[in-house]
DNA sequence: TCGTTCTTCTAAATCGATCTAGAAAAACGA
DNA sequence: TCGTTTTTCTAGATCGATTTAGAAGAACGA
């Protein structure tokens, strides 16, 4: 069983190893009845066909195309605006017959994170959501493999993104003209589990997003007080910690705006947990509008989330794309959840 | 920048590949010195390190495993039955610092299904709910990986699965209870889209779950009139299409049964649109108890998904493990969806 | 001082295919 | 019939590393 190679069939059939990988790869150059003769023995054989590594090696197509998160790789299948991303890429991979291969490259830690990044065997890479100046990006680049970005400031030349600044100004102008002076802003917290909900100050966000859309809600509301606090990563659950703590805390704001969907979710969780509602006692906003948005009548910045996934994977897998850096348009909202701020 | 190899570093340092091979697999091997002055040296030359799959062929080790879905990529992400299980299978990955490739199979075509599994490179693969006979099995047996699957009915001997029939009949058991002797079941059909809905025979009913589901129900209710309907493949969508068609039919059954959670939460979708309240005008059960299922009070089998991936990852990757076949529990969860049948 | 054991390093084989260049045979045109 | 083209097949180099067995030198114990 073990131990079939191109030549052990070679040599059962009686003719030479280049004209059984022609069998496989190129039918046309060589007789049919000669081919039907190879594939029969093959089988006999018990040769599944062409070893996957042998075939990477010499024709330096590995048939995939890496995708490397920040995160854990199990959040990732958490994060809707992960998957609605992946959901995008996925079909552009298939359509140009390529695996995806989800590759996690930790949060900081060189060592750990390099072993992924440099073992995979791939044709090209898709930078999901990585900051600048993560180890995993040099080593990306060392190998020298084409690689897109989901954010304009990565280090590769090809991206496909949104303005963020400007997305996020015009949810900040939304919030203006509700009349609210005061919000919350939940971010994404370096925070070790377990400490709980923080207030952080600005240059303890971490690059990227984040930043970037802070911006624009700063330009945006200029006399506004904004707070930044952070339950955690990136997920419902944090959305939840850090709202409810602002909730219940004795300086509430007039609005809590999450950085993300799933975030300001959590926070209409809390508020529905304390019987506030979301629009009328307190608004509520987010970012990216996942599909339980809408569901949930969030008041979000929309963004084509499936279409940046599709982008990206022609980006990196269709040669006939001769753009290299798109900006695909967002949108403002409004649902229930965002209401005029009480007068004071 | 291009073709710098282990022998090109070798040579700048003036040592043998084998050393330069060694620097970076097998720190204890040579001195401190050395293996600094040859990582120094790659580094100056742009090395990023050996080959993916040079090493991959001789080591004989991918760092990947793969996951076949029958399915389209796309919908396995939108799937969220199929993301609960692979972030727990992404876990027990990242724990043994191995990638996830993702091969979608197609649904028959043997060409093309062939190609992506026949391809890859990888150590061992995942089956995740793939029917049994289907080419790309065979492909893989043939290939002859350590394979472990998500039906005890698949070609491998390793398996994590849950007792499906047992679990149906708690569900059919519970809707005798409630008295419903009229059930609709809304199965995943082999439909062509643009079809609309239709009602199917039980032996068209694909193998694998749907079946041992099937088979569950009727043990249970052996009273029971029981149609099948199918609105599509499994998604919510069509769980929206198959309810509806049911719904505007003359001849309404008392209980719609969802062969899945989506289908089921579209089913509910279906009574809202038409002012029906779920438990009260019509009872509506899911199946496999995904995060949505309890938002919206449905009735359904709650599986662990996430343990489901992750007992699959340590078959595949954990030598400590020893059980070659795993039934997990089920446990059925009642929900607001479900009530008593209306008198007749 | 001499054999013995470590440490450090290397030569050559090997993993399993694909590719290039070209030979042998068959088909073709005039 | 003879050169020319086309079809069919092959030899041998090559992709870029890892591995095995062993050499050279350093350190060690008695």
């Amino acid at each position: 069983m073990a131990g079939v190679t191109l030549k052990t069939v070679a040599k059962a059939v009686g003719v030479s190893p280049s004209t059984v990988s022609n069998a496989y790869n190129k039918p046309d150059q060589l007789s049919t009845a000669l081919r039907d003769r190879i594939l029969a023995a093959a089988h006999e054989l018990g040769y599944a066909g062409p070893d996957a590594s042998a075939r990477a090696l010499r024709s330096g197509k590995a048939g995939a195309i890496g995708v490397l998160f920040t995160d854990k790789l199990s959040y990732a299948f958490s994060d809707p605006f992960a998957v609605g991303f992946l959901a995008g890429l996925a079909e552009v991979a298939e359509e140009f017959r390529t695996s995806l291969l989800l590759m996690p490259v930790g949060t900081e830690d060189t060592a750990d994170s390099s072993t992924a990044v440099q073992q995979a065997a791939i044709d090209a890479a898709a930078i999901f959501c990585v900051p600048y100046g993560h180890p995993a990006l040099d080593i990306l680049a060392a190998r020298g493999l084409p690689a897109a970005a989901t954010d304009p400031d990565n280090y590769t030349d090809s991206w496909v993104a949104i303005d963020e600044v400007a997305a996020a100004m015009s949810l900040g102008e939304h919030l203006t003209r509700l009349g609210h002076r005061d919000i919350v802003v939940l971010v994404e917290g370096a925070g070790a589990a377990g400490t709980g909900p923080v207030e952080m100050r600005l240059d303890e966000v971490l690059s990227g997003n984040p930043t970037q859309r802070l911006e624009g809600l700063q330009k945006a509301m200029p006399e506004a007080r904004i707070r930044l606090v952070s339950g955690g990563h990136n997920a419902f659950n944090s959305g939840v910690a850090g709202a409810s703590w602002v909730l219940d805390s004795q300086d509430r704001p007039t609005a809590i705006v999450g950085l993300s969907d799933v975030q300001a979710l959590g926070a209409m969780e809390a508020m529905r947990v304390r019987g506030l509602v979301p629009g009328r006692d307190l608004t509520v906003t987010g970012f990216d509008d996942i599909p339980a948005a809408e569901q949930a009548g969030l008041t979000t910045i929309h963004q084509p989330i499936g279409e940046k996934g599709r982008v990206l994977g022609r980006l990196l897998l269709d040669p006939a794309t001769t753009e290299r850096q798109v900006l695909l348009p967002t949108e403002l909202v409004v649902r229930a959840s965002s209401g005029p701020a009480p007068k004071r």
